[in-house]
DNA sequence: TATTAAATTAGTAATTATTCTTAATAACTA
DNA sequence: TAGTTATTAAGAATAATTACTAATTTAATA
């Protein structure tokens, strides 16, 4: 459902900016306080449609693992994350994203593979030290 | 967490029976029509207690990508999945967990690693053959 | 077996992340 | 520049899940 008219908006902009410029990956609601601080009028529903419109469009993923609520991901390309059981925190790894095993469950099973996706569960540096 | 006093009654014996006896991956939604053959008035919030009780005595699995609700698995053991992309079922996939990729991580990054959730994206066979 | 204290239940209300609705506005196109 | 159409703000609606509470079960103990 690729959206032919898609407008560059402001408000779209501005969430794409935000996203891109921190590391972390944050929920919907973190990013509508940070661009809100820029434009102090825009509304959470319009947070959400473009966040759904720019995953759609492929210029940022959707991560949602375990808890209730979505976090975002100002990297389009596929790369696998760590997830801290303690604390929650979301990282990014960088390791190269093996495509070999796409091509050996391909082979071991009778579906179509398109992409994978791998998460990391254990403790990060700072939940380690305080253990 | 782990419950020292935890009752087996008969809601969470029915619960785990039929979650077990599926191979599907099914929604709290689906445990909840299946129980109720047995027991008429069992209750919606039971399901999901339950079910989260059961998740923490590591007598099942939760699974959640993508979708706005959780889905269970009856097996225990760490196993890799496949989500279809168009009609959304959830696969198991019948190939050994690796061990190795979490030691190469363990090594390439700072955090201490547990374990680690794979899944793999594209069409089933079903879906396949339709387009 | 009867007693008892704690865990669990059914039923319902509350919560919360996300989506939908609508009239007004802004971005692109001819 | 004018017209069309996507997009917005604001708030209502939705849906999955959790919380609450009085009544009931369970399993340990006398």
């Amino acid at each position: 459902m690729s959206k032919a008219n898609t407008r560059m908006t402001k408000q779209r902009k501005e969430i794409l900016k935000v996203l891109c410029a921190t590391k972390t990956h944050p929920t919907a609601d973190w990013i509508y306080d940070q661009v809100r601080k820029k434009i102090p009028n825009i509304s959470l529903g319009t947070i959400y449609r473009n966040l759904n419109i720019l995953v759609e469009m492929g210029k940022i993923r959707v991560l949602n693992y375990g808890s209730s609520y979505s976090r975002y991901d100002g990297v389009a390309e596929n790369h696998y994350h760590f997830i801290c059981d303690s604390c929650g925190k979301v990282f990014d790894i960088d390791v190269p994203v093996s495509k070999t095993i796409e091509k050996y469950i391909t082979e071991k099973t009778p579906f179509q593979i398109f992409t994978h996706r791998t998460e990391f569960y254990g403790l990060c540096v700072e939940c380690q030290e305080k253990n």
